[in-house]
RNA sequence: UGCUCAGUAGCUCAGUGGUAGAGCAGGUGGCUGUUAACCACUUGGUCGCAGGUUCGAAUCCUGCCUGAGCAGCCA
C-alpha cells in the first residue's frame, strides 16, 4: 500500500474499529486500524480486497429499488470509486443523506465491477456520514461556468476541472525543481519584501506599518517614511532577478521560485496581481546558452506532464481545448523559432497583413505581432532575440551594434510572452552608463553594481511565468482558473 | 485605465413592449446494475441596483454595481 494521506482529514474513527494495540509497526501518519486507501489505489488494484476503507467527496448518488450506486472522489486522481450500497450495508436505510457534497468514509470489499465503465467498485459493508451537505450545496453534478466556480473558490477544487489543474499545479511546481536540481542548479530564496523598485516597471505593492489615516510626515508634509517598520519604502517584489544575480555570481546556477506581485491594474486572462515565477540565473553563460536552457526547461515540463498527468491532460483535451495533445506533442518535436527582432520586424512588415497597430523598428511588438509569428506565420513557439535598448530594462547586456541588447522572449501560440530574459550587463562602465541613461541613481544600486566590480562574469537568466505554462499545459485559457485563490484587481477573496 | 458584451429560479440558459419559462439541482412516487442514470408529478423569482419613458418595462433610455472579452503594462 502507498503513503496515508495526510493528517487532518482522519480525525473520526470507525465506531467499529479495532483495539489500538499493536499499531506500532504502522505509519506515524496512520490514525486508525484500517488506513484510508486512496481512490487512486483503490482503482489500480491487481485484485479483488476483502476489506478496504475509502474516504472521501459524494459526487453523485443514483438510486435503483432497493440499492444505491455512490460515487466518491477523494482528490487522488480525476475518477471516483463507485460504492454499492444495498440492504446489506447496516446504514442503506439512510441513504438518501449521502448527498452530493457530504464527506463520507466508506469500508468494505473491492470486488470487480459488473457494470461498464470502470474495472473496480467498493461493496459497502459499512458506511459513515463523516460531514453531511445540504440541498445548498453549489456543486452541482452538471457543468458550470468557469465564473461562477471561481466565485466559490473554496468548493471549486472539488470538481473535476479544478482537481484536474491543481493535480497537475502541484505536479509541474515538482517538475521545475527536479528539472533544475538535476542540473546542479541551487534553489534561491529571494526576499518578498524589497526596498528597491529596482526595475522600474509597474506599479508595486507599498509594504507599510505607517497609520494610513495619520502617518507621520515630513516638514514638507510628505510622508515621513523614515518611521516606518524598515525606516524606509518598502514594497512586494516584483521579481527576484536582481537578488538571484548574486548567487549565481557566488554558486553559479541558480534559480529562484516563489511568488510575485504587480499593482498593475490589469485586466486581462493572464495577468495577475500575485502570482509565482521561475527565475534561473547562471553565470558565464550568454543569450545562446540562456535561450537553450529556455527552451530544453519547456520542453522538459511539458514532457514530464504528459508523462505523469495523462487522465487529467485527457480531461483537458477532451473539455477544454481540444487541439491540446496535439500542440503538446508538436512543440516537444520541433525546435524553436529563432529570430531577432530586426528579423520579425522585417517579416512582419513584409507579411502583407494589416495589423491594427503598425509595425516599426524601436516599438514593442503587440499582442497581434506576436500572435502572427507564433500562430499564423510559425505554428510553433517563436524566441525573439535582440531586442532595441530602449524599450528594454537598464541590466541587459548591451550589443556591440550599440544598439540592441541581448534579451530574448519565447513566444508560445495562444498566451503569448511566456519567459522573458536577458544576458545581463557584466561591464560596470556599460552599467553605468544604462543607469544614468534610464535616469536610475548610481547609489540606489551600489550593491548591484560591487557585483560588477569584484569578480564580474558573464551571466544570463529568465522569468517563466508559472501560471502562463500552467495555462499552456492545461489549456485553460484564463490565469484566474489556474492559480488556487486568484488575485486581481478589485478582488481577494478566500 | 480605454473599448465591447453580459447580468432572469440554487446552477445553465430561453424570453427583446402586454399574465415570468425550460433543463439540471431540491421534494414525492416508480424502476434489480446505474454511471451527467432513467420515468412521472412537484417546490422554487425584488428579472443586478436606482431613476426615467410608457396605459403597461425583464424588454426602451440614463447612471451606478458586478462579471467577461479585447487592448495597454508584463510573467
Amino acid at each position: 500500500m502507498g503513503p496515508i494521506g495526510p493528517i487532518g482529514l482522519m480525525t473520526e474513527k470507525m465506531s467499529s474499529e479495532a483495539p489500538k494495540a499493536g499499531n506500532s509497526h504502522r505509519s506515524p501518519m496512520s490514525h486508525t486500524s484500517h488506513p484510508r486507501l486512496k481512490v487512486k489505489q483503490a482503482l489500480s488494484s491487481a485484485g479483488p480486497v476483502e476489506e478496504v476503507q475509502i474516504s472521501g467527496w459524494v459526487r453523485t448518488r443514483r438510486d435503483a429499488k432497493g440499492f444505491s450506486f455512490l460515487e466518491i472522489n477523494d482528490g487522488s486522481c480525476l475518477a471516483s470509486l463507485q460504492v454499492i450500497v444495498d440492504a446489506s450495508c447496516p446504514q442503506y436505510a439512510q441513504i438518501h443523506d449521502y448527498t452530493t457534497g457530504a464527506a463520507v468514509r466508506a469500508k468494505g470489499a473491492l470486488v470487480a465491477s459488473q457494470g461498464q465503465g470502470q474495472k473496480w467498485e467498493l461493496k459497502a459493508a459499512e458506511l459513515h456520514l463523516v460531514g453531511a451537505a445540504d440541498d445548498s450545496y453549489p456543486l452541482q453534478k452538471k457543468r458550470h461556468s468557469l465564473e461562477y466556480l471561481r466565485e466559490i473558490s473554496h468548493l471549486r477544487p472539488r470538481s473535476n476541472l479544478f482537481g484536474a489543474v491543481f493535480r497537475v499545479r502541484s505536479r509541474l511546481a515538482y517538475a521545475i525543481h527536479q528539472f533544475f536540481q538535476e542540473r546542479g542548479f541551487v534553489y534561491v530564496h529571494t526576499p518578498l519584501i524589497t526596498a528597491s523598485d529596482c526595475e522600474g516597471a509597474g506599479e508595486m505593492f507599498r509594504v507599510s506599518v505607517l497609520d494610513p489615516v495619520n502617518p507621520p510626515k515630513n516638514k514638507d508634509g510628505s510622508i515621513d517614511y523614515s518611521r516606518d517598520f524598515f525606516e524606509r519604502p518598502t514594497y512586494l517584489t516584483v521579481s527576484g532577478q536582481l537578488e538571484a544575480e548574486i548567487f549565481a555570481l557566488s554558486h553559479g546556477d541558480v534559480y529562484t521560485f516563489g511568488p510575485t506581485f504587480r499593482a498593475e491594474n490589469s485586466n486581462t486572462s493572464r495577468h495577475a496581481s500575485e502570482f509565482w515565477m521561475i527565475e534561473p540565473e547562471m553565470a558565464f553563460c550568454d543569450l545562446e546558452g540562456d535561450m537553450d536552457l529556455a527552451e530544453e526547461f519547456i520542453k522538459h515540463l511539458i514532457l514530464d506532464i504528459l508523462d505523469n498527468c495523462s487522465e487529467d491532460l485527457d480531461l483537458f483535451g477532451k473539455f477544454v481545448d481540444k487541439g491540446l495533445h496535439d500542440r503538446l506533442r508538436f512543440v516537444l518535436e520541433r525546435p524553436f523559432e529563432r529570430i531577432s527582432y530586426t528579423e520579425a520586424v522585417e517579416l512582419l512588415q513584409k507579411s502583407g497583413v494589416k495589423f491594427d497597430y503598425p509595425v516599426e523598428y524601436g516599438a514593442n511588438l503587440q499582442s497581434e505581432h506576436e500572435r502572427y509569428l507564433t500562430e499564423t506565420h510559425f505554428k510553433r513557439p517563436v524566441t525573439v532575440f535582440n531586442y532595441p535598448k530602449e524599450i528594454k530594462p537598464f541590466y541587459m547586456r548591451q550589443n556591440d551594434d550599440d544598439k540592441t541588447v541581448a534579451a530574448m522572449d519565447v513566444l508560445v501560440p495562444g498566451i503569448g510572452e511566456i519567459i522573458g530574459g536577458s544576458q545581463r550587463e557584466e561591464r560596470l562602465d556599460r552599467l553605468d552608463a544604462a543607469l544614468e541613461h534610464h535616469g536610475l541613481d548610481q547609489e540606489d544600486y551600489w550593491w548591484y553594481r560591487d557585483l560588477r566590480k569584484y569578480g564580474s562574469a558573464p551571466h544570463a537568466g529568465f522569468g517563466l511565468g508559472f501560471e502562463r505554462m500552467l495555462m499552456f499545459v492545461t489549456g485553460v485559457a484564463n490565469i484566474r482558473d489556474v492559480i488556487p485563490f486568484a488575485r486581481t484587481p478589485g478582488n481577494a477573496e478566500f
